[in-house]
DNA sequence: AAACATACGGAACACGGTTCCGTTTTCCAA
DNA sequence: TTGGAAAACGGAACCGTGTTCCGTATGTTT
C-alpha cells in the first residue's frame, strides 16, 4: 500500500531550526568544558531550552555527538585518500592517517570512552564513526599490504577499535596514547 | 577454648566477619553475572545484607573489586619472575606474561573499563593493580631490553595502561583484543 | 483572524549510588 | 548469668542523572 502522504505538508518551523543550532553550539561548548558526558540539563541550560527539546532534536546522546563532530570526522575520512597520494609510502600514509585520527580522539574528552560503550544508545555513534572511517582505514591497509610493507589480512575494524581503545584516558599525565599507537603501527610492519 | 590474643581493645565481631565473607562471595557472583558494575543493591541482596553493610566493609567499589580479585592478581604478579626463568628468551617471557594478564582482564566483564576510570573512587583499584603489577612488568621489560630484544626505555606503566585499554570490550564479537596486544608486543621488538 | 500542526518547557518518574540514624547483635566484665 | 556499652546492621531517605509526558505556547496556513 503506497500511502503517498502529500509531498511536503509543511516546512520545519523557524524556532525549531534556531533551537537546533543553539543546541549544537551549546553541546560543543559543554563537551569542551565537561567532556561528551556533560549532563543533559547543562546542555539544555546553555542553549536556553528545556530538556525535552534536546530529546526531540537528538533522541540519543550519540546523535548529538555525531552532529557536533560530523564535519571533523568527514575531514578525517577525506584525508585518507589524500595522504595516500602525497606520502612517500603507503605505510607512511597509514601512519599519518592514524595519527590524525588519534589527534582527533584525544582532544575530545571522553569521546574514546563513549565510542566503545556497549550501551545501545551509542550504536549510532559506533555505526557512524565506523561506517565512515573503517573503509578509509581498509583502503590504507590494503595499499600498504599490497606494497608488502605490513602483515597481510589485518582487519580494519579491529584496528580502529584498538586504536580507539588506546586513546582512552589520553589526558592522564602518566599515560601516552601516541606512544602505544606507535607500537601498534610498528607491530604492523612486516619483519 | 579461649583464643590466643594479646590485649587488643576488642576483636572483630563474629557477624561482621561472616558478612564480609558473604559479601565477597556475593560480589564475585554478581561480577560474573553482571560485570564489575553490578548494582550495589543487587550485591547486598545476594549477600542477604543491607546496603549500609557493603559501604561499611568496602567504602568504595574499588575496595570490593580489589578484595575479590586480590589472589588472582597475586598469582599474575608471581608468574612474572617464574616465566623469566622458564622461558626461552626474556621477550618470550614478556609475551607470555602479558597474555596472562590479558586473559585475566578479558574474563572479568567491565574490569578493564573500571581500571581506567578516572573516578576518584577507583584510585584504590588503580593503585593496587599498578603497584603490584607494574614492577613485575618493568622487570620483564628490563630483562628483554638488556638482552637487546626490544626497544630500550619502554615505560612499564604506560605499557600496562595501554594493554588494559586494549582489553576493553574484549567480548565484542567484532573485536580481538589479543590480536591487538600481539601487535603491540611485536612493535616492541627491536628491528 | 481563526484553526491547526508543530514544538516547547519543565514537572514527574526511574534508577543507581551514598548517607544517616534508630535498632539489633555481640562481647566483655562484673 | 547478666547488664550494658560498643560494634554492626538495615534500609529509608536523599541526591544527581537520564528519560518521558502532557498542558501550553508558537509558528504557519488559509
Amino acid at each position: 500500500m503506497t500511502d503517498t502522504q502529500s509531498g511536503a505538508p509543511r516546512k520545519q518551523r523557524a524556532d525549531s531550526r534556531r533551537n537546533e543550532t543553539a543546541l549544537l553550539e551549546a553541546a560543543a561548548a559543554a563537551f569542551v568544558a565537561s567532556g561528551v558526558n556533560a549532563p543533559v540539563r547543562d546542555i539544555a541550560a546553555r542553549a536556553g531550552v528545556g530538556v525535552g527539546t534536546i530529546y526531540r532534536h537528538f533522541p540519543t546522546r550519540a546523535d548529538l555527538i555525531v552532529a557536533v563532530y560530523r564535519h571533523q570526522v568527514e575531514a578525517c575520512a577525506e584525508a585518507g585518500p589524500a595522504l595516500l597520494t602525497t606520502s612517500a609510502t603507503p605505510h607512511a600514509a597509514l601512519a599519518s592517517w592514524i595519527h590524525l585520527f588519534v589527534d582527533f580522539l584525544v582532544t575530545k574528552h571522553g569521546l574514546a570512552e563513549a565510542m566503545r560503550s556497549d550501551d545501545a544508545a551509542f550504536q549510532t555513534l559506533h555505526a557512524y564513526f565506523l561506517d565512515r572511517l573503517v573503509p578509509v582505514c581498509a583502503e590504507l591497509l590494503d595499499a600498504a599490504s599490497t606494497a608488502g610493507e605490513i602483515i597481510p589480512d589485518m582487519d580494519a575494524l579491529v584496528l580502529m577499535h584498538g586504536i580507539g581503545n588506546l586513546c582512552i584516558g589520553a589526558d592522564s599525565p602518566d599515560y601516552d596514547a601516541r606512544l602505544m599507537v606507535g607500537l601498534v603501527i610498528a607491530g604492523l610492519r612486516r619483519r
